[in-house]
DNA sequence: CTTATTAATCGTATATTTGCGATATAAGAT
DNA sequence: ATCTTATATCGCAAATATACGATTAATAAG
């Protein structure tokens, strides 16, 4: 059987999964990135900026909305999308914390 | 067309990608734990704690190596894994970046 | 009310990932 | 030389991700 096996991990484990899965694309931290310079972005400028379709920018902006990393306001023809600091850094120290608890070890490694 | 166009994006963008892509995965965010608990680990070790058949820890410590954040090596019925700790530090340190590079701007949302 | 504009969603095609069992491989033990 | 053990690899199936064009929805402008 095929299904994903990511519930059998301790929440901490998938949090960060997801976290990074989030920023496993080019495309989606190019925009965090635009978001942070201009502070907040309408997806017309991003659609401009990118070498990809509008449609497939909006799946982007959805799956950065959906991990909790963007927030975004539609109204009617106009959009804008912001970072959302809070959860952004609330990843960024548990990252932080994990690379720390792994250098808080040996740090030669045996092969 | 149904091509990736990560190729489109610059070199940075897409190494942090691939970096965030290795950890997407719970199982394989767990196998670093355990390889820096005990700086090196068999992959039967591995398989013992995970909830997966050995063939799938398999694949998921071969990925981690293909994105240089563990050195391994197998003497025939026996494996060595490790923490490749330059490319994970240089990881980390480019992930902070990114984020510093981020909170330096405007840290209230307008959405 | 009609039209234009902007962005989300739908449908679809293709690629990639995840996972497993079966098999192959490689070295140590007998 | 054969058996055992540990691990990698192969082949496959199902799930998910990526990308696009077409359509829909929602508001603003006329």
């Amino acid at each position: 059987m095929a299904f994903h096996k990511k519930e059998e991990f301790t929440q901490k484990e998938q949090d960060l999964a997801a976290f990074a899965k989030a920023m496993s694309h080019p495309a989606r931290i190019s925009i965090l990135k635009m978001l942070a310079q201009r502070n907040e972005c309408i997806c017309g400028e991003i659609v401009d900026l990118l070498p990809l379709a509008q449609s497939t920018v909006s799946q982007h902006l959805k799956e950065l909305k959906n991990a909790g990393l963007i927030s975004g306001t539609v109204e009617g023809p106009r959009s804008c999308y912001c970072i959302n600091w809070k959860a952004f850094e609330k990843f960024n120290s548990e990252f932080n914390t994990l690379f720390n608890n792994l250098k808080i070890k040996n740090e030669k490694a045996c092969c």
